[in-house]
DNA sequence: ACAGGTTCTCAGCGGTCTCTCAGTGCCGCT
DNA sequence: AGCGGCACTGAGAGACCGCTGAGAACCTGT
């Protein structure tokens, strides 16, 4: 089992290499955000273990990134013990569970098996564009805390947009993957669209879901 | 799997070819870059070993060179431990992943076998000239940080030179790609030309947007 | 059969984009 | 210096695109 490491204190990271490798695991280090966010991109490890304090970018950040690049591979966040982050939004980010400095090895390591127990590339049930969230199996969708209600066809529209949010989508994309037809008037969309707008936007005076003149539709990643 | 490790120095590169040998790749050397480029051309491998410093060509414009033929060979960069070169501009420039020397073969084997497992021909997402870019998913163009806002017909004419960049092309040709006709009065191009160098050129005192007297227009690769 | 909700069509509008045209400027050649 | 040709630019007309309100068709559950 592959391990990354991410922790710029070289004590602690030394020690948590020597403490992991007694445990049959084999560890790589980085020492700063950017490192880890690049190793954990390439390296194809089992589980990344994470702190927040980092040098360069954030274990916050290395996490999001990672995320928004459908990167799926387990992660475990370490956060010092003054409260300074909130732990819940690490979770939010998409980490897979944490740990507050000081720790066992102990608690560690069997948090660690834990994780790969449950297995990894566990595709996360929601979709999320900024503070926009849509779960698929649920069928729910909201905006921060407020939930939304949408019509089935309202629905796939943006579960669709959702699915490829930041890119430009073509209204014949749209009409073949969400209408499943290729010869309909792309007005429907255009109609679809402003019933979305109606319903996530104009609310929460956002400007998520944006018209790219001749080309499609792109749905801000960052909620506009 | 084909590996093809470019490495100028002898000792470095037999050792190399060894080590990977005995991992059980087939691997071909070239000792500096003319001669690296030539092979990566025409080698069909699964994997190219790139060290930074080599004779003749850099290891830099061995890959610049390949990623715009459009030759997506992953490719691993090797640098010399002293910072002289940011690794980030390698990974711009189009390499998948690099290491810095001295490094052990574990790590490297290991970084290979990712690359390959992640497969080659991912072909990178924005194309640049100098510090511009052009994303087409996501129909974003940007001088640096700074966004710029351009209809269809200017982002489409954009995106033909850009692939092109360096070169001189010509109206007919511009005509014939972005316009999709070849019959019609080439002021057209002339007045988009126009148009574009007011928004990527002028606001930022550059004249990447070049006139070639006579025969096109050339987009300067280094931003002019 | 009816009510309520959903999907889709249609036509009009406002704004943007495209392209043409004509006049001007610039370059290279003799 | 003068000339011819090539390239640039401002203005404007028309085409095109996307948005919206209204309403018809449809579907579903009572």
């Amino acid at each position: 089992m592959r391990v990354l490491v991410v922790e710029d204190e070289r004590r602690m990271a030394a020690a948590l290499q020597r403490g992991l490798q007694a445990e049959g695991f084999a560890v790589d280090l980085a020492h700063d955000g950017e490192e880890g966010l690049h190793l954990a991109r390439v390296g194809d490890y089992d589980v990344v273990v994470l702190d927040i304090m980092l040098p360069r970018i954030s274990g916050y950040n290395v996490c999001k990134q990672l995320r928004a690049e459908e990167n799926w591979v387990p992660i475990l966040m370490l956060s010092a013990k003054d409260g300074e982050y909130d732990m819940a939004d690490g979770l939010d980010l998409g980490a897979d569970d944490y740990l507050t400095k000081p720790f066992s090895y102990v608690v560690l390591v069997a948090r660690l098996r834990a994780l790969l127990r449950r297995g990894a590339n566990r595709r996360p049930a929601v979709l999320r564009a900024g503070d926009l969230t849509l779960d698929p199996a649920r069928r729910r969708v909201s905006r921060g805390q407020q939930p939304i209600e949408l019509t089935p066809r309202e629905f796939a529209l943006l579960e669709y947009l959702m699915r490829h949010h930041d890119e430009v989508v073509s209204k014949s994309e749209i009409l073949e993957h969400v209408w499943d037809t290729f010869d309909t008037d792309p007005n429907v969309v255009e109609v679809y669209v402003g019933y979305l707008r109606r319903k996530v936007d104009a609310p929460f005076s956002r400007n998520a879901l944006q018209t790219v003149r001749g080309a499609g539709y792109r749905l801000a990643g960052d909620g506009g």
